[in-house]
DNA sequence: TAGGCCATCTGGTCCT
DNA sequence: AGGACCAGATGGCCTA
């Protein structure tokens, strides 16, 4: 029945993804290559079919009513193969995302997953900032005395600054849970215990009371069925960013 | 049972 | 012309 036509890498929705390992691009990765290939595989494959297949084309009035069925069969086929694919890069992309995978956690919806590596990456770049500006107070100031001392007040401002600006409701409800985002980053600062990208946060900081849990249920419905990581990007409302220097960004990002 | 999420089908539009 | 992309419609499954 799965009349399997291909899709291409010509015009897929791969132009965007292009790999730039100099910028340690996510999809310079095995997950972007493995699409390509497959997709390279399927195109060529498909190609001999329609080669063997080949001869004089109809145009789509001279069909007939079996062989409209035959087409609309193969556009079908290729869409639902477009959207496995849309939906392998979704695991994917939940692959790397902090939060609980496993089976007792229900998959993280695609809006909540798009919403939360939209925060993540912000998070990110907010950090890396901050390391920038780190290393080069370190690096690049003046005395050495004076750099020990400005380094290191920086440094105890930064462990405490490292993360985006909370919702303040938001930073009241991570509070409920027993500790804030800052005070998260301290608990779980060893640096061998340090989370992975791919590693959520430890068990301690994953467990939400239930009314907690509610509160946090906002207009986009995710609450309740994931687990909110204090100090971690979350897709709910009351998490997202204040306004700051990225809403530029968001703008953009947001603007279709 | 209502609402959320998802997969699939379908027709239209745009691009190569 | 063919394929990719998109959005609307529909129906199934699951959960509160």
């Amino acid at each position: 029945m799965d009349s399997d036509a291909s899709s291409t890498c010509s015009r897929s929705s791969s132009p965007d993804l292009v790999v730039d390992d100099s910028a340690g691009s996510f999809f310079s990765n095995t997950i972007f290559q493995k699409y390509c290939q497959e997709n390279r595989n399927g195109s060529e494959a498909d190609q001999g079919r329609t080669e063997r297949g080949g001869g004089k084309t109809k145009s789509r009035s001279e069909l007939s009513k079996e062989e409209m069925q035959d087409l609309r069969l193969k556009v079908n086929s290729r869409e639902r193969k477009r959207m496995h694919d849309l939906n392998q890069a979704m695991d994917g992309l939940r692959e790397v995302m902090p939060y609980a995978h496993g089976p007792s956690v229900r998959k993280l919806s695609k809006i909540s997953t798009l919403l939360l590596a939209r925060n993540y990456i912000l998070m990110l770049s907010s950090s890396l900032e901050e390391m920038k500006k780190l290393v080069g107070d370190v690096y690049g100031g003046g005395a050495a005395a004076q750099s020990r001392s400005t380094a290191h007040s920086t440094i105890s401002h930064a462990a405490t600054s490292v993360h985006l600006p909370l919702h303040p409701l938001a930073q009241s409800l991570h509070s409920l849970v027993g500790s804030t985002p800052t005070a998260l980053q301290h608990h779980s600062s060893p640096p061998s215990s340090a989370p992975a990208p791919h590693s959520p946060p430890s068990a301690s900081f994953l467990g939400f009371h239930a009314p907690v849990q509610g509160l946090l249920k906002d207009p986009l419905h995710l609450g309740g069925s994931y687990r909110h990581f204090p100090g971690m990007p979350c897709p709910c409302t009351l998490c997202q960013p204040l306004p700051t220097a990225t809403s530029t960004l968001h703008s953009l990002s947001m603007n279709k």
